[in-house]
DNA sequence: TCTGGGGTCCTAGGACCC
DNA sequence: TCTGGGGTCCTAGGACCC
């Protein structure tokens, strides 16, 4: 039988925030930008969200609801860095961590009962010394399972912990909402309620080839969750087992939609190097390239391309990026332009010698300006976008290749 | 309600191969 | 020419999570 925490930061940005700026504790707080601006809530105080404030919700419609609440931009680098903070405490307390996003974590502590005393005990502790360490509030669900543990710190909230003992499952569970569990949203729900399901219990009675039939791998995965049970795909992983990302994007939605190509090929050139860096950061090489178009009226378009020879360079992930864009765009206003790295790999793979010389050269120029940038900030340098004005020629004379014979400046 | 940005996983059709 | 059955890769879209 395992024992497993699952950490849960409690409204993390605002928590954060206010270790900044004091001022902000006590009162309503949002962040995620102006209410005025185009974007959603990123995270709410408990003060805001008596007022019907919750992260996704539309800023100009968190202002109607809470209009004297303190707007903030969020600060990703200042949660990363209390995010790390966290992890080290976590580290200490047990070797089998996961980060399972910025603001949330499992630890597995089977067997460090002689160390840290039983899992309740254990758990104030390690609650406590969170606390003391980084200044920032939480909650801790235990469990024999990861999906009751999260299920569990959710109830906790806020700043408390629960143990939901073993073999008490499925008795926590029942009187829950079949939203709770993690995977099931607004849709699965609705389906669920047109068969009569409104709670987990509801759930657990059923025949898992009932909802194999009705939902197929997903349905068989769902009967094994309302047992508490880490049934399929993720949650079945043990705590702790490293991976690399899967895939790496920007996106970037335009305060105004624009029809505008060099604002849009600027745009997609910032973004090719924001990905490009990330790439080079973690050692891969993408196959796939990807972009993604919104319109004014939402409608989304992806198109993808996968090339030959994997990549991390900038400027063949801007070629190939524009290319998509061009053979696709309608012409009409643009809402948002993302690009998006997938089919990640270790290596390169094969090439043939004059290829190879003129990647190394890119790769050694760009190790260079991913240095400066780490020194001088991220837009002292900007590489894909300088290279605006011989675009046209570059796209013409190497579609989706290599970079040209010219050395990089 | 006027809807961000970064991800994961799943489905489904068509190409292509044996 | 009426026409099988897998397996794998590619592409597009969608549900969901924080």
């Amino acid at each position: 039988m395992k024992t497993i925490f699952h950490i849960d930061m409690d409204a993390f940005f605002v928590s954060v925030e206010r270790l900044f700026d004091p001022t902000l504790i006590g009162k309503p707080v949002v962040v995620g930008g102006r209410p005025d601006q185009r974007g959603v809530v990123s995270a709410a105080s408990y003060e805001a969200r008596k007022f019907g404030v919750h992260s996704a919700l539309p800023l100009r419609t968190a202002y109607k609801l809470c209009p004297h609440a303190t707007f903030v931009d969020g600060h990703p680098h200042r949660y990363r860095e209390y995010s790390h903070k966290v992890h080290d405490v976590l580290q200490e307390f047990s070797p089998k961590v996961e980060m399972a996003s910025i603001d949330e974590a499992y630890i597995e502590v089977t067997g460090t009962e002689r160390l840290h005393g039983p899992p309740l005990k254990a758990a104030h502790t390690l609650h406590e010394r969170i606390r003391s360490k980084t200044g920032l509030a939480n909650s801790i669900g235990i469990a024999s399972s990861r999906l009751v543990a999260k299920i569990c710190s959710d109830q906790a909230k806020p700043n408390g912990v629960l143990w939901v003992l073993p073999g008490q499952e499925g008795r926590f569970l029942a009187p829950l909402d079949v939203r709770k569990i993690p995977g099931v949203g607004k849709v699965t729900e609705k389906q669920l309620h047109l068969l009569g399901i409104r709670k987990i219990g509801d759930l657990a009675a059923l025949d898992e080839r009932f909802l194999e039939q009705r939902f197929g791998k997903w349905g068989l995965a769902l009967a094994g969750k309302a047992l508490g049970l880490d049934a399929g795909g993720w949650f079945d992983s043990p705590v702790g087992a490293h991976e690399e990302p899967k895939s790496i994007s920007h996106e970037h939605t335009f305060g105004t939609d624009t029809a505008d190509r060099g604002q849009l090929h600027s745009t997609i050139a910032r973004l090719s190097e924001m990905v490009g860096r990330r790439l080079r950061e973690h050692k891969l090489f993408t196959r796939t390239v990807q972009i993604k178009l919104r319109y004014s009226d939402f409608s989304t378009f992806t198109r993808a391309h996968s090339l030959d020879q994997a990549t991390q360079i900038d400027t063949v992930l801007l070629n190939v990026s524009w290319k998509l864009f061009e053979q696709n765009w309608t012409g009409k206003p643009i809402r948002l332009i993302g690009v998006h790295a997938g089919n990640l790999e270790e290596t390169e793979g094969q090439t043939n010698l004059l290829a190879q010389e003129h990647t190394d050269r890119w790769t050694k120029a760009l190790t260079t300006v991913d240095k400066l940038r780490d020194k001088f900030g991220e837009n002292s340098v900007s590489l894909a976008a300088s290279l605006k004005g011989r675009f046209r020629e570059r796209v013409h004379e190497n579609p989706v290749g290599l970079p040209g014979k010219s050395k990089p400046k």
